[in-house]
DNA sequence: TCTTTTCCTGAAAGAAACCTTAAAATAACG
DNA sequence: CGTTATTTTAAGGTTTCTTTCAGGAAAAGA
């Protein structure tokens, strides 16, 4: 599980981590919203903890950008205005939860917690691009059987076709962390991806971009 | 026996939680309309308790919609109107019961104990799927004789026939609380419900879907 | 063209998830 | 209170998925 916390307090930043990371988590910071920004875009995050407050672009910002650009990881919004208003309005867009500055680490453990445990119902749509359809809640493409992995990858490509994905992204959304020499699990599971795209009789396929990676398309 | 309680009132929420795990409750909060509609649609409560005036969805569209997803979990409305219309109203859309705020939790806690209690003398009904036939009121399948744990397993496939169940669900609607049992039991229940379908010589089986969960077919 | 880099692919090794059985613990019953 | 039935624990074996490896093919660069 990895958790993106934007906070420009270092020693807060710091204190937070070392708890999170006491309980389990991967955590990564971001001392401005900018640098928050693109970090949360990536995209790999199982949650993002937002402090509104911040230099270069606010919380609320970044919480607007992300939305605008699709990414729907979880969010939790820390402010010391406990304002219902701001609270309410930072809900409307599209933030999970809301924590009052000063809080206690525990409490933002239990939100965090809560957040990522929540059901998986909604999401679990099906994808479908072009004449293919993945069917999560059943892992199959076409009715064809997926493992877990390929349904991750798969799902990867649906939710952006025509598009290029790179291996890096991939490589840290389904691996995490950063890969080692590890370039050749996606050559591999693309490979199969491909047999399985032929098998079904697909008008889609995946090409490759070399030296940068893949891309879903029916062109 | 477990359930959702969906309230914004935090310090409402708080004390009336306490007073449910005081009876032996497993009481899980919501504090949202949007975050109540994906507790209540996972399916897992045995009692859902939804106020009405909630941010971002009430608990009128929360009822409507489980309804519709065909969750069938017993439901308690809580208003501060009590005007016969909008009673009527709810229990029209499925409603078990309805409470006037303010209320005791005393009187909360009755009514819940006797939602729970009447389901058994409701959903007795049998489950059929394919050449199978689940007597809940004996507890038997196709004739066969079964235990108490195998008929709440067998039961939640039956009724999701032809689709993924993944252990973690089954492990938070038969064993309650938060998948900490091990996975073992499942798999050691899956493997004597397998043996019983093989001595029913049913068509149907129960095939793992690797890293996912289980599925009830018979194509 | 020849070399280098990057990618593809099939097969084998390794790891993880799952299955099965039996015995121990617990609960239910008389 | 003893007996029986059910549930849980534990262990070893089995299967399947994932990773690794190695050799070849395609693209890019010299």
């Amino acid at each position: 599980m990895r958790i993106l916390y934007v906070e420009d307090a270092t020693f807060l930043a710091e204190a937070v981590k070392f708890n999170l990371e006491k309980q389990g988590f991967t955590v990564d910071l971001a001392s401005n919203g900018e640098e928050g920004l693109e970090n949360a875009l990536s995209d790999i995050y199982d949650c993002v903890v937002l402090d509104i407050m911040l230099p270069k672009l606010s919380g609320t910002d970044i919480l607007k950008r992300m939305r605008e650009k699709k990414v729907q990881t979880p969010v939790i919004m820390l402010s010391a205005l406990s304002e219902v208003e701001t609270k309410i309005s930072h809900l409307d867009h599209g933030a999970d939860d809301y924590l009052a500055k000063p809080f206690k680490t525990a409490e933002l453990v239990a939100r965090i917690k809560a957040l990522i445990r929540r059901p998986k119902n909604i999401d679990i749509s099906d994808i479908t691009y072009g004449d293919l359809v993945l069917d999560k809640t059943n892992a199959t493409l076409n009715g064809e059987q997926l493992t877990a992995k390929e349904v991750e990858i798969i799902t990867e490509f649906m939710k952006s076709p025509e598009t290029l994905i790179n291996k890096e992204h991939l490589l840290a959304k389904i691996w995490g962390e950063d890969g080692f020499g590890e370039d050749n699990y996606i050559e591999s599971y693309i490979s199969r991806i491909r047999k399985l795209l032929k098998k079904i009789h697909s008008k889609a396929r995946i090409v490759t971009i070399r030296g940068l990676g893949y891309k879903l398309t029916s062109k």
